[in-house]
DNA sequence: GCGGCTACCTTGTGACGCATGGAACCGGGT
DNA sequence: ACCCGGTTCCATGCGTCACAAGGTAGCCGC
């Protein structure tokens, strides 16, 4: 489940590594995964990286290395770091919805904080007969056969 | 970019819905959608609902309504229920780890809360030559054309 | 009977994380 | 000289899943 989680995610995980200082891609490898198991492979991280590249977020820079072939650095642009900002505002919306939905809020600090919904009526018709079922999908009443 | 956050967190949203009672999909739409924003279309949450009522998440009944259409009730199972307890693990952990490498970290209140690792001394190799581009990707000294 | 609301569903598309595989540069062991 | 393992980059194919678009059918009011 956590593969489908990263999604969308990760993009502006590495973003955010790049505003300290420049990185190469294997040392974001080892960053994210070591770390904090955001990322698992480096087929990941190039594909993105180029993405990234394309879309003008970031700028690369060769380096030599003398531990092995030369390293692509990649720092942040005006642009990679207002997208960056943007995507900030939508992951605290995102993660106080699920926070909320699931009950997991940590702490209702001083400006932020919900109590759960919950307890919903969520009315407007009334029941009728009942035909529990488990498999996969039998119509009720009259057939409706889309 | 929000579409891509919602994966994978949205199936356990709806199971966290069924927690109190069963619902049924329209109901559920409007709750995830209006309310919170996690969930845009009712062509998300078929297939998804589906697909949990497949892998034996959920249990469904048919109850008519004076209001349109029969409904079809989910309901959480057993092995749903330990689904969504492992999910909110991860969730955690997910969202922790993103916090940190985003710097919005919330509230650090009793019992969870972390600083800031940042500062990456992430040596290994000095430096050599240095080709600034922002192009698609050129090669440096010795070209490698794979 | 027609339009609108409710309620269910299917199909096709696109994005993106991941596994796999490969090329090139380096150093050390034999 | 040769191979092997570590480093560092990259491309390809696949599977998953949110989404938009489209379709059927029951209920109600005009």
């Amino acid at each position: 489940m956590l593969p489908q989680l990263r999604r969308g995610a990760l993009e502006y995980c590495v973003l955010a590594l790049l505003r300290g200082q420049p990185r190469y891609g294997f040392d974001l490898v080892r960053e994210l995964s070591e770390a904090d198991g955001l990322l698992t492979s480096e087929g990941t991280i190039y594909p993105l990286l180029s993405r990234l590249r394309k879309d003008g977020l970031v700028t690369t820079t060769w380096q030599e290395s003398d531990a092995g072939p030369p390293r692509r650095y990649y720092a942040l642009t005006a642009d990679g770091r207002s997208a960056l900002e943007r995507f900030v505002v939508d992951w605290r919306r995102f993660r106080d919805g699920v926070d909320r939905v699931l009950g997991t809020t940590p702490a209702p600090g001083p400006g932020r904080g919900r109590v759960a919904t919950a307890a919903g009526g969520t009315d407007g018709g009334q029941v009728g007969t009942v035909t529990s079922s488990t498999g996969t999908g039998e119509q009720p009443g009259p057939g409706r056969s889309a």
